[in-house]
DNA sequence: ATGTAAAATAAACTTACTTCA
DNA sequence: TATGAAGTAAGTTTATTTTAC
């Protein structure tokens, strides 16, 4: 059994899943495939749902089972390095933003962050607005005057904190605000990583550090890997459930047959038979051992039978033909 | 209602690895 | 081919919050 984990990066589906749903640029959701097959060699620090990197391992995966694929809410699309920007309603999270002179995108934000350079920014969004993360929010967030929570004071405290610890001061941990973590998960949903651009625009635009958006992906990335771990070990186990169940059904119908076996005694002359599908043609071969008993030798033979197993005893002419031709 | 320890959560850090110029 | 920068996943640490008592 092999299980693998995409977490919402479509734009690399695994190769051995080839009926991945379609899924539309908007849809949320997470991808699971699951299915049995042999990895012909696996890294030594093989990650879980780490896909990205295994193509011609997933290349190699030999599988003759349908696969399982669970597709969970909500999928993000991960834009990989030097990939185009997907269509977002996040204007900080195009080049658009940032690039084509005379582009009009952007703008209207009341930032751009080509003024900065990477060195201006990375330090610019800490030291923006030392005393006032408040007032310096573009977009509002939050933290006014009167009505401020507990949060948004944290996050006043969290610009002091940066600012402390850029001054070689003592850094304090503290949490993001609530509007910031809104705006992060909403920033998430478009893309769950963020390239240098989208990252500077992103730390300015919440009167944040580079780093901090930086970390605060890293670690929501890994929760959601996290979940989605948690959520397949349910579905692992309700499959496994299942199976369970059904094995004992068979093991019980097996039961059923040797028994209806000893008290028909012709059945004694039939060899053991494997029947075995084929899951995509349906069409059932059936592998016969007989031993001679003169030689102690046992010999196999594979037939091909168009129908599926029968489940009952073939009727006494059936048994003679069958006798004839072995 | 209040205090406190334990558990949970999240921000930040470290390390190992891959990719690319 | 070797190398260094940049980025990410995975694991860990630690500050803060929540919960149970």
């Amino acid at each position: 059994m092999e299980l693998a984990l995409s977490l919402g990066d479509t734009s690399k589906p695994f190769k051995f899943l080839d009926k991945t749903p379609k899924l539309s640029s908007k849809d949320l959701g997470f991808c699971m495939g699951l299915g049995s097959g042999v990895t012909a060699s696996t890294r030594s620090h093989d990650k879980l749902g780490s896909h990205e990197n295994n193509h011609q391992e997933d290349d190699r995966r030999v599988s003759s089972d349908p696969p399982l694929q669970l597709v969970l809410l909500p999928f993000s699309p991960v834009p990989r390095r030097h990939q185009p920007p997907s269509k977002t309603r996040f204007p900080w999270l195009t080049d658009n933003l940032v690039s084509e002179p005379g582009s009009t995108e952007g703008s209207g934000r009341g930032f751009d962050v080509n003024r900065l350079s990477m060195d201006d920014a990375d330090e610019g969004a800490a030291l923006s607005s030392p005393n006032s993360a408040a007032s310096s929010f573009q977009m509002d967030f939050g933290i006014r005057s009167g009505r401020g929570n507990k949060r948004d004071l944290e996050a006043i405290e969290a610009s002091r904190a940066s600012d402390d610890e850029e001054n070689g001061l003592t850094r304090k941990k503290l949490r993001l605000s609530k509007d910031q973590s809104a705006f992060l998960e909403e920033s998430f949903k478009e893309h769950s990583t963020l390239n240098p651009k989208q990252k500077l625009a992103l730390a300015k635009q919440l009167n944040l550090r580079p780093r901090q958006v930086e970390v605060w992906f890293q670690n929501r990335r890994a929760r959601t890997k996290l979940k989605q771990t948690e959520v397949d070990c349910e579905y692992l186990k309700r499959c496994c459930e299942t199976l369970t169940k059904e094995n004992r059904r068979l093991q019980k119908e097996l039961q059923d047959l040797r028994a209806l076996k000893t008290s028909q005694p012709f059945y004694m002359q039939l060899p053991a038979t494997t029947l075995t599908m084929c899951p995509s043609c349906e069409r059932v071969a059936t592998t016969t051992t007989t031993t001679n008993p003169s030689t102690s030798t046992t010999t196999s033979k594979t037939v091909s039978l168009p129908a599926k197993p029968r489940l009952f005893p073939m009727s006494h002419g059936q048994v003679q033909a069958h006798q004839a031709a072995s």
